[in-house]
DNA sequence: CCTCGGAATGAATGGTCGTTCATTCTTTAT
DNA sequence: ATAAAGAATGAACGACCATTCATTCCGAGG
């Protein structure tokens, strides 16, 4: 829901559209400071972005992150929100998606999505990561991410399950199995940002692949 | 090497073991400053970490880390390179360690190495996650990682080729599966760091087990 | 016992950051 | 057209941080 759209296309506050001031509704300048914070953090860290390089980022005025969000704290956590949100909505929506009949075919399109273009951007990585390196010392981080991981590990799991009976499967548990496939996913989204180098996104995909090809034969070719 | 001797028992400057100034070797006052800052990452993340918060910790003065690192950077950038080495030589040291002869066992010994005590203790988790966090902005931490992870990456793979041949296994290419389990091992340390009350260490050791299992069923059971 | 090198200290400094709020400006309703 | 409402601005403020360095003091060598 609008991540990116022609209306965050102001990377700086140097437009030559005019210095004109512009009042939007709370809603926009909400979501175009949060996007703004995606792009320092993945541009600079998150222990170095500051206040005044989010708000110029937007091309706003020092004081405006402030009056949207209540602290730059506050600020952070809901672009961690908006960031878990919008990855783990897209995944449920894909697995609980009927559009998908194929139950081989929707496992390829979730391993697409989770390993594809718009999760794999250097930017939500970044961001990801960021958050989980605090999450440590951070329980309200913690608290954000298990609520959306703890849905979307369910329905992994689910699906799964109607996969081994499908397959008629043996020797094989959908609860450690689902686990074992989200840290994988989750390894290999780390590897991908840390050690670009050595792993590409085809290889990423093709051992992502090959895991769940060990574990339903039948249904991954 | 001196990671966790009783010498690092100063976890305050509150000791009532005397205020009298000390003075040591700049190699053990280094690998002080390097402990407490990863207490210190530990306890309050990596964003928040202050030059007063590491030398306190210690029960130091506040210019000692500036005296035996040159800047905060510099000190940051020391504690990454130790725990990253820390880490990956305790893994190769088991790799290649012939005092194990079955490969089986022995890639048991890693596991359990990898997601036991030592490496999976939420400080050292932290710190490494933190500087994860960082690496897509920061390019010397890049740098730091990928040296270590190569080799360790390189002897997994030669393991793998190894039992790959011991068991006749089919369809099983080594780099890929060393790939694959690197990043499980990886996803898997997230889990512990960020949701611990939905994955115990128990499980992961299973999930990981299970992985190693779908590949090499002679050699795991 | 004395001396000297240098390890350790911690108050002081300069710079940066988050936050505030009086003011300016745009929009909407009358 | 005019006024009221409130969104946006940005200079100013106070707090905090990394770094410096004059000073203190330990301890090894004579």
């Amino acid at each position: 829901m609008m991540t990116d759209g022609p209306a965050s296309a102001a990377h700086t506050a140097s437009d030559s559209s005019g210095k004109r001031r512009q009042i939007r509704p709370k809603a926009e300048r909400r979501q175009q400071l949060i996007d703004a914070t995606i792009r320092c953090i993945a541009q600079h860290g998150l222990s170095a972005v500051t206040m005044q390089m989010v708000t110029s980022d937007a091309g706003l005025s020092a004081g405006i992150a402030n009056l949207h969000f209540e602290s730059k704290d506050n600020l952070l956590k809901e672009t961690l929100r908006f960031v878990a949100e919008e990855y783990h909505h897209g995944q449920i929506k894909i697995m609980e998606g009927s559009d998908i009949p194929d139950l081989g075919e929707r496992l390829g399109a979730l391993l697409d999505f989770q390993l594809g273009r718009g999760v794999t951007q250097r930017q939500k990585m970044s961001v990801w990561f960021a958050y989980y390196g605090e999450a440590g010392a951070r329980p309200v981080y913690q608290r954000i991410v298990s609520t959306v991981d703890r849905l979307a590990a369910q329905k992994l799991e689910a699906l799964f399950t109607v996969i081994i009976r499908e397959g008629d499967y043996r020797d094989v548990d959908a609860r450690e199995l689902a686990t074992g496939y989200s840290a994988l996913i989750d390894g290999l989204h780390l590897g991908l940002l840390v050690t670009p180098r050595e792993l590409s996104k085809r290889r990423a995909r093709a051992v992502a692949r090959a895991f769940l090809r060990r574990a339903f034969p039948q249904h991954i070719d």
